[in-house]
DNA sequence: ATTTCGAATTAGCTAAGGCTAATATTGGGC
DNA sequence: GCCCAATATTAGCCTTAGCTAATTCGAAAT
């Protein structure tokens, strides 16, 4: 049946085209236009040709003037993507030193260079992690992720007790000042208390200690229920 | 003075034919067309093509009709690549496992995508090497080679004691065989025979014993003569 | 029900880097 | 010294992937 599917290699802009529709309909909705022209920077024409030609080769399923979704083929594509990102941003840091917050950019351009062997033996190498270093899942090289409901430090609830799992952002000042504060993923916090309009968030780190941070910061911290 | 030639990032076709060129060229000619269309697989008027954009970006000096030559700035930007592409080679094969005859595709894809930033870390953990897998030097990050004078063993003194030092070919079934008849960098060689006509060479190596080869690999062995 | 405004699309352009077919140049053989 | 074959170049086309300017669509507000 995948006769047809042939397994065509992707250019460059596809990959990324195909990643970022990924994430901006992950939480199940359309991705559109204007959204992807701004996560790639590219004008919003660009897109609407890219979008033709992605929903020829099947890649994706277009609805005009709504937005797009990924068909099953293009899911494949933009989660062989998001694997290579991470192992390589995990191989990175833990075999050549890179710190967390400067790996982005090398992984990457890396991604659309690397084979799939080279992943598979970095990932061998590393004992087949299941995390990157920002706490996001790695896919299986059979093209499966795990799912965790997560939620942010800024929807906690007061007084309970739960473990930062990931940190949800690229930007390196944001990663260097968080990892400054001891924010890295595994670590156990509780917020104490949250000031209103959109005020900072109080919380206790374990280990650690207390910490206010805004509430922008609060957003990208995804957290687990320690009872969940 | 280097103001005017600002460090533009070359595109994957351009590093491409720097590379080419640079080895076609080095010793001391013209790099023509055709030997360009050929061993980058695409037609000549192609090579003519960009042949015109980097004269016109400064990368190369042409000669109508009779071939091109690296300036100074060409020179540096392949030997950049070939640097990218040797460390690669050497790290892919020492920590991730490849076998000599395999890396050369991988890392041809990689040395577009690399920082010099990653390049210098790989280098850094092996060591700061000066040869690759295949036994060819490292250009250094200032932009040396060495330049050594090898000999082929085709051409190697009868009875006079050589040390292989390079096989000069990327071509896995050529090292795929040559590695295991033991003909790898490092090994004592001494021309017992050869045999008219192109006909194979009869030599000892050391560590191992009597080796007969055909001419076309020994013309691929490079040597230096152990008094040199 | 109409208007309006922002988002999306189409039209038409550019540059890189390929291709084939046609033309120009050069050097070797006579 | 001339001609031919090999080599190089030019002419003209294609695709990818970007751009701006112009147009169209749809949903929210009147």
């Amino acid at each position: 049946m995948s006769a047809l599917l042939a397994d065509v290699p992707l250019s460059r802009s596809v990959e990324d085209y195909l990643k970022v529709i990924y994430h901006l309909s992950s939480q199940g909705g359309f991705a559109s236009t204007s959204d992807i022209a701004a996560m790639l920077m590219v004008a919003p024409p660009s897109v609407s040709g890219m979008i033709r030609r992605l929903s020829d080769t099947g890649l994706l399923e277009h609805v005009p003037y709504r937005g797009v979704q990924l068909t099953n083929q293009g899911r494949r594509a933009a989660l062989r993507m998001i694997r290579r990102h991470r192992v390589l941003e995990l191989y990175l840091t833990e075999r050549l030193d890179y710190d967390w917050d400067g790996v982005h950019d090398e992984a990457e351009r890396l991604e659309h260079a690397v084979s799939d062997e080279l992943i598979d033996r970095m990932a061998r190498a590393l004992g087949n992690p299941r995390y990157d270093p920002h706490g996001a899942p790695i896919p299986t090289a059979a093209g499966e992720i795990e799912e965790a409901v997560l939620v942010p430090l800024a929807d906690a609830e007061i007084r309970v007790a739960y473990e930062l799992r990931q940190v949800d952002t690229e930007d390196p000042a944001r990663l260097r000042y968080l990892a400054g504060q001891g924010l890295v993923p595994g670590k156990g916090v509780t917020v104490m208390s949250k000031q209103p309009f959109n005020g900072p968030v109080t919380l206790i780190l374990d280990p650690g200690g207390e910490r206010v941070i805004g509430r922008e910061l609060a957003l990208l911290l995804l957290c687990r229920r320690n009872d969940a």
